[in-house]
DNA sequence: TGCACGCATGGTAATATGACCAAATAACAA
DNA sequence: TTGTTATTTGGTCATATTACCATGCGTGCA
């Protein structure tokens, strides 16, 4: 593996790390049915603040959204939406495990 | 949110970590390309041998892969092959994202 | 049986992560 | 200008992660 592979793998590895935390799953989930204020996520996700500022700017980091800001409030959304295809086989992956998960998948 | 789609949310979480982490996503690339023992993994990453075996637990307990064991080697592979599929997306992100990364997908 | 090999597990230390509070900043409204 | 709202940033602390070393355990060979 030399540097450039290398190099990949860490780019690809840290956008999966990106999403791998509840809440910046959720998060994306919520952006791909469009964009949304910092507000309005807020308003749906019982936490501080600025935790979810700050798992935001670690999906903006990732390269998974992006921001504008209009007016006082900053919007997001998803800078590539094929992020969305992936579930179905990380919920393929949830079904093929443990019967501690079938349940979730009813 | 109610609990099974929290439940959900973090066990869809759980597998994109498990493969947001350089050394276990280059060897979950490993395995796309068919079984390989640890012993395999090992010899082409420079790692403590106790280090990928933690790796690949993670990866098991995650249910990206599982084990079998044959004589004195145990075999790993893919258990959900799908997750290949993923890659694609994610470097797409990666070429959406800032020119620090351009140069990575030549 | 005894030993070497392949792998897993326990321990430990350094570093990273994530949650909260408090304070700073930017944009508007008054 | 002053206050208010929307969001980010800094600080801190608890917990999680990860790497290494040492050790344990199962398997097959001598």
């Amino acid at each position: 593996m030399n540097d450039k592979e290398k190099a990949m793998i860490e780019a690809k590895a840290n956008v999966l790390k990106a999403l791998g935390h509840p809440t910046r799953l959720w998060m994306a989930e919520q952006l791909a049915a469009g964009e949304r204020c910092v507000c309005e996520l807020a308003e749906n996700f019982d936490a501080d603040f600025s935790t979810i500022s700050k798992h935001l700017t670690i999906l903006k980091q990732a390269g998974v959204v992006i921001d504008e800001k209009r007016g006082k409030q900053v919007y997001y959304r998803l800078k590539v939406p094929c992020i969305l295809n992936l579930m179905p086989c990380i919920e393929a992956v949830i079904q093929a495990t443990a019967q501690t998960h079938i349940d979730l998948l009813k």
